[in-house]
DNA sequence: GGTCGCCTGGTA
DNA sequence: TACCAGGCGACC
């Protein structure tokens, strides 16, 4: 469950079951995650104390007081599942960390393609991350000035999480939608009034996540994700899906005006401005 | 810049 | 049985 809204409930959600607790075992339980911490790394957790658990972005930090910090990503479908000891494992337990008080925490992902990893202090995780959404030093001059030296289309400028963290597929595609935008225009030439309307779209559009699971109910509350060929809300065209870096994009063709495309699809420029 | 691989499950 | 999937890093 992996945009900023969803990790942000379950950062919530881990803190308020960690916070100020003390590690008692951490396993993995998955060869793909086994192989990126030793058991050796993983038995040095016991005994340390939670001080703080943080959201960066898609990313969650869980600071240990002794300055060691465990680095997760969901990726496609992680979530935490807070229960005890004498509890059933989930059916996609992939790690569980068992605190001193009873508490356990299980990652819970069916792909497994979620990362967990243990780093000495914070300084070695490098996360090159822009600023959020709701970051009141992101305006649209701002975001201009980041998007004016890319040629990609806007879409995939808008999941690159130096551009703005904690944006993903699903967003990024209502957001546009809401902008009136055209998914493939090139990042660059967008114009100062539309990158205003995209990222007041952006807020509006993480405003309104509750941070749920994607489920067909939290899908009805999206206007043009995973609605191909239905009709556009507003103008009732036909919502079309493309694909961009392999990844699909919805989109009205007609109220998300066409713009010029980006440059990799378009004969080479002749002159620079 | 785009595509692939990571993993596994749900759905058409 | 095929295809699709909310991410991202490695690779061409």
């Amino acid at each position: 469950m992996p945009e900023l809204p969803e990790v942000e409930r379950a950062a919530r959600k881990l803190r308020r079951a960690i916070r100020h607790r003390t590690i008692d075992r951490v396993r993995l339980l998955h060869p793909s995650l086994q192989r990126r911490v030793s058991s050796r790394v993983l038995r040095a957790l016991r005994g340390a104390r939670v001080c703080e658990v943080e959201r960066r972005g898609k990313h969650q930090l869980v600071h240990l007081e002794d300055g060691r910090v465990v680095h997760v990503h969901f990726r496609m479908n992680g979530d935490w599942v807070i229960d005890t000891l004498s509890d059933p494992l989930p059916r996609f337990a992939r790690a569980t960390l068992e605190f001193r008080e009873g508490t356990r925490v299980v990652l819970e992902d069916s792909r497994a393609l979620s990362t967990f990893d243990v780093h000495p202090s914070i300084e070695w995780l490098p996360l090159a991350l822009g600023p959020e959404p709701g970051d009141p030093g992101l305006t649209a001059p701002r975001l201009e000035l980041t998007l004016s030296h890319r040629r990609v289309p806007i879409k995939i400028a808008l999941l690159d999480q130096r551009v703005i963290a904690g944006l993903g597929n699903i967003y990024t595609s209502e957001g546009l939608w809401r902008a009136k935008i055209d998914p493939r225009a090139s990042a660059a030439s967008l114009t100062r009034p539309e990158i205003s309307r995209l990222l007041t779209a952006i807020r509006a559009v993480i405003a309104r996540a509750t941070g749920g699971r994607y489920s067909r109910l939290e899908g009805s509350r999206l206007d043009v994700y995973d609605r191909e060929g239905e009709p556009c809300r507003r103008c009732g065209t036909i919502i079309q899906r493309v694909r961009q870096s392999g990844r699909s994009t919805y989109f009205c063709p007609r109220c998300q005006l066409a713009r010029p495309v980006a440059a990799v699809n378009r004969a080479p420029a002749k002159w620079r401005p």
